[in-house]
DNA sequence: CGATGACATCGACATCTGTCAATATTTACG
DNA sequence: CGTAAATATTGACAGATGTCGATGTCATCG
């Protein structure tokens, strides 16, 4: 009881956009986009989108990010939330263990947004 | 008297690392890419780096920028220490009026770090 | 020089955020 | 069923953040 998220799928969510150099973004696309980018701009949270988007077979255990980090469990997940919640961290419940796997899809659409790439 | 901010080079800050999705990113280099996403994680300063790197010329004027929004003058200039603090965004004073440009470098290169793109 | 306009800085305030200890929830195992 | 282990939730608290009004600084123009 706590959806309180009302932030769409991410995908979606970013790629309304043009790239930031091509033209301005509206008040409501930076409305959206900002909270994925909120969800990333912390250090804790950039290494376990990173440890998870790099482990071996995309996914990982929490039981393994909180061994990495000198953390306390309860710290850990909340950052797991708050990743899960922006739509960056896909979770999975199996059995005892719960494996959270990076929304690719939503990382690449993200630096396509940020990128000057586009030319 | 508030360098405060040893951030360094933000090019040379974010070239630091290897995708998220390639390897885990370390503590210290975590800690050096968090401050430029949080600079870019607000719907305001997202739309000011918008505007600045999608205007005519590559670079806008405050006084354009001020108008863009229903804000007070003091917290734009506040949004725009943030983006230059963190390496964003140039700034150029000419006569009375202060010029910002967004440093396209360290866009391409922090969306490199978060795209799956290299693969 | 005095006034005006562009922008930055300061101080204050309410809100948000990261962290922890304590506790709840869920699953597996004897 | 009772216990243990993995993860989430709650409540509390210090510190960071966004915003504003007031004021400061600096260049320009009479």
């Amino acid at each position: 009881m706590s959806k309180s998220l009302p932030v769409l799928d991410p995908v979606a969510t970013v790629a309304c956009c043009a790239p930031l150099a091509r033209e301005p973004l509206t008040a409501g696309q930076a409305d959206q986009v900002a909270p994925l980018l909120k969800a990333l701009a912390d250090p804790v949270r950039l290494r376990l989108m990173s440890l998870v988007a790099s482990h071996e077979g995309g996914e990982a255990c929490v039981c393994d990010l909180n061994d990495a980090f000198d953390l306390s469990q309860p710290t850990i997940s909340h950052h797991l939330k708050v990743l899960h919640d922006a739509g960056l961290l896909e979770r999975e419940k199996r059995g005892v263990w719960v494996y959270y796997r990076a929304h690719t899809e939503a990382l690449t659409t993200l630096a396509a947004l940020i990128g000057t790439t586009a030319r």
